[in-house]
DNA sequence: TGCCTCTATCGATACTTGTCAATATAGACT
DNA sequence: AGTCTATATTGACAAGTATCGATAGAGGCA
């Protein structure tokens, strides 16, 4: 599939917005990480882990309350991982999701609070 | 169209993404928002009219920098102005956007920071 | 071994969207 | 009026994506 590469959070929001024009490759990161934020079902997701007791939860405390199909939420979950807001810990059967601490506040900073 | 409703940025970060689960119509205005900075030639615009002198800038100024046709940066600018981040000022001929104040801050609220 | 549950992947489909060429609109200037 | 420039809108197309059902993999348990 020739997986471009891992654009995480990390990357991403190493430059802030309003300093100087982004270049077409920080650009590029950044919006790729937005693009993780930009759907409602994923929001849904990120602020329910984030309320969740311990601040993990796995899937089967995610499909009710987000009134999608498993696969959806699965890989809804997986876009998260993969842009650096979400870990994953495989306990038994169950997939615990967490938030990554400082993931949601680098994206903040990088759109020009300082 | 039955254009739905204005989801700006200003009613979009009411709620802070890590309090409490979001409800449904959080969660889409907040996606919606967060649609418009999702795509890498809207940041490299909203980043060139940050920096640019006097803090606005028109369209003619930005079509060269970002490298896409008259037409599709016009479409971009109008993304951003409907969501809230720019505002438009026609002069004579030329038309100036300029960042709205403390519309990214709102947004970097949501994302938890507090 | 066999079965059951939880999660991930695959394949298909419908919808959204980024882009451009062509055209329309609007203002300035002769 | 006529023309030129700057911007917006339209129409079309390609690419991306959100969603689901079906299926596969993996771990517990009898």
């Amino acid at each position: 599939m020739t997986e471009i590469e891992i654009t995480d959070v990390t990357a991403a929001c190493a430059t802030s917005l309003v300093g100087e024009p982004l270049s077409e490759a920080a650009a590029a990161e950044l919006a790729h990480t937005m693009k993780a934020l930009a759907d409602p079902a994923r929001l849904r997701l990120l602020s329910i882990v984030a309320a969740s007791g311990g601040g993990e939860a796995c899937v089967c405390d995610l499909t009710g309350p987000v009134g999608l199909s498993q696969p959806t939420v699965s890989h809804h979950l997986k876009v998260l991982t993969e842009a650096g807001f979400l870990s994953r810990t495989k306990r038994g059967t169950w997939a615990y999701y967490a938030l990554v601490p400082g993931a949601l506040d680098r994206v903040s900073r990088a759109l020009g609070a300082a």
